[in-house]
DNA sequence: TCCGTATATTATGAACCATAACATACCGAC
DNA sequence: GTCGGTATGTTATGGTTCATAATATACGGA
């Protein structure tokens, strides 16, 4: 359902378009389509890419570890550690118990750099419109909606 | 990769957490598995909810009307229009060619209703902590933002 | 030594989206 | 009137992503 936006036609009511949440999605899938057409000449897709700056980020931290930082079973991130390291973007070196400390390689940083500047650019583009005194609020605000969304009951006051 | 977010630990740095786009996904994330919890009791998903309350708003438009409209392939809307005609809440009659105009039966007026108040409960309960002056400026900064991410080409100036 | 915990990995299935192929009804040209 | 093109709906199929369960292994403590 729904995968870019785009104005459609005239004489359709759109009675989603004045939804926050539903231009949050549109804004969102945008977005992603947006960020892996930039990031496709590395061939990475968003979700390989960000590893990889997260890895970059923190340097020996285990899949564990990012699981729970980025909320994302281990199990599913494993095919991506998987790849970045055929790639030879990464050194795993064994931890404690079965954990294996993820860092870049020299390859991986060169890469990670490259990464970073996709996002870069993907979020010039995105925000070319968007007042820069806007910016920060306009983050502050989607976090607040990540928090208020994720609490588990309906909506107790405050 | 990235399903909720939440506050997850210190000491380990969140790159992404500053950019824009991932504060775009992580928020859309949220509010769609909150929706979706509103909505279950209902036995709808966002997609089929979401399609009640377009036919509901453009009585008589045929799914080429709403895959054109909604940017989603007749093909895959298919079996959620399947869907709630199996529950009773569509009307299907025919139109020219192989069109077929859907509208809302009674029973289709009811379930609107309700998903109506439940897409309200949603966008009450994300926006609590959005000041009401800056809802509707946000709405339209996310509409820039889907425009001009969609744009094909990188970013040419303005 | 043995059990419990934590981690990584594999296998599997569900949900969603895209594409392609097919069937059918209208419309216009000849 | 027939024929071909177009638009629409439907079915089938594959890919991607995510969740869950099961398995294997290493550490720590009773």
């Amino acid at each position: 359902m729904m995968t870019p936006p785009e104005p459609p036609d005239l004489s359709i009511s759109d009675p989603l378009g004045a939804m926050l949440g539903f231009q949050l999605r549109r804004a969102s899938v945008a977005v992603m389509m947006a960020l892996a057409e930039e990031l496709a000449t590395l061939g990475l897709n968003p979700g390989e890419a960000s590893l990889l700056l997260f890895i970059g980020a923190n340097e020996g931290v285990t899949q564990s570890d990012i699981g729970r930082a980025m909320r994302a079973q281990p199990a599913n991130l494993q095919p991506l550690v998987h790849k970045l390291w055929q790639a030879g973007a990464l050194d795993r070196v064994a931890g404690k118990g079965r954990a294996i400390a993820l860092s870049l390689s020299d390859e991986g940083r060169v890469l990670c750099e490259k990464v970073s500047r996709a996002f870069a650019r993907n979020e010039a583009r995105i925000t070319r419109r968007v007042p820069a005194e806007r910016r920060a609020e306009m983050i502050e605000l989607l976090r607040l909606i990540c928090m208020d969304a994720c609490r588990p009951g309906g909506r107790e006051t405050e």
